[in-house]
DNA sequence: CGACACATGTAACACGTTACATGATTTG
DNA sequence: CAAATCATGTAACGTGTTACATGTGTCG
């Protein structure tokens, strides 16, 4: 439900043909989210069907634009004015993986969420390089490609501290199993994690833990 | 590429059926993500279409049971020992939402963000019922619908950090655009999170904010 | 008996991905 | 001229959703 959303979004700001679509899709959102071109034309194949856009007739050979209709500019009016559901069901494949990892026998928890740590650490670091691209007095695509990058970076810092919480609980837990009812507090941790640590980034995700 | 794994990861444990993985599913995510039926079938088909799982045959008229051939095991082994992608392509609706917002004229960005402020925070609430509902002494089903909500919490947290971000960008922004071409002023908020607590549990959202 | 849980499927559709085919125009 | 960019599409496939059809067994 959402390029659907994104091409009625940018048809409220002038008629485009589909090969544009996505070159200000692309650009505003700094190539996250590269939309392949296939997808655009049949999408606006199924937009034009629910009459939600219209063919624009230009002079000479020039490549047809589309523009919105009526019933196009309510649907993109109440796209925005809509927030994006955050609801009960919520699909997200690592807290999925990890919940079936805690509960299945013979699958290391603690190993599967280092090498988690390892990859959200090396996006961590991906993002702060592509920051540094972003020139100090911004323009609006710019703006716009930099709120995308931090919230990929809150996001993934989020998951950093997802990830030492899950490593609590399954060390505490084991130690309940192991010492006879002896509730929490066990030791501090197994191995901790390589640290990359991020440089110039905000609030480079500080590891190093002392839970518990 | 997520029930598929989900799928193969509980036939570790033993061989089921179809009516069976999505009770197992679902129990372990606490219901979040529930599993169409007719997706599990479909799944299965391909499954041992591709040679990862096969049919048991049991006595009498018991429904029939499919269990992991050996490459099944292998992939569901690898399927633990590769991290998500956390990379390149991203796709998250509300970030490229607000992007669009920002870039395109007649939308009101801030209204955007007040809105979707408003349904994580109802989302915050909803967790944190469902939190209450979990009893003390957690089993491993337990432990793993109690981490997937501290997920989405973590996830929701960031979020509304997010939102709050966006909001002093932007204000910033216009700041600059309206007040004739002071440039810098608040480039101090370009920096990112506030970072917050972690404890063993994750803070129901503080709100509050005197945004403005 | 009727409702409900168990159990297995099919059909139609939306959305997204990769890959391919086809041409026009621009530019080094 | 060759290569890149512009521009439009189709085909096949995977994945996910909703909805429907069909039966058995159990329990109040």
């Amino acid at each position: 439900m959402s390029i659907r959303h994104a091409m009625l979004a940018l048809l409220q700001e002038r008629p485009m043909h589909g090969y544009q679509l996505r070159q200000e899709f692309e650009s505003r959102t700094g190539g996250t989210w590269p939309l392949n071109i296939g997808q655009a034309y049949t999408t606006l194949q199924r937009l034009e069907r629910d009459g939600l856009v219209e063919p624009v007739h230009s002079a000479d050979g020039e490549p047809e634009r589309f523009r919105l209709t009526a019933a196009g500019r309510d649907q993109a009016g109440s796209w925005w004015s809509t927030p994006v559901e955050r609801g009960a069901p919520a699909r997200d494949e690592l807290a999925i993986k990890l919940a079936l990892a805690v509960t299945l026998p013979g699958v290391d928890v603690e190993e599967v969420a280092r090498a988690q740590r390892t990859e959200t650490m090396r996006a961590l670091q991906d993002y702060a390089r592509l920051k540094r691209r972003i020139p100090a007095d911004v323009d609006g695509t710019d703006l716009a490609w930099s709120l995308v990058l931090d919230s990929l970076v809150f996001q993934a810092e989020a998951e950093m501290r997802w990830l030492d919480h899950v490593e609590g609980r399954v060390v505490a837990r084991r130690g309940a199993v192991n010492g006879t009812a002896t509730a929490a507090t066990s030791r501090a941790d197994a191995a901790p994690p390589p640290a990359p640590d991020v440089d110039a980034t905000p609030t480079a995700a500080r590891r190093g833990k002392a839970r518990r």
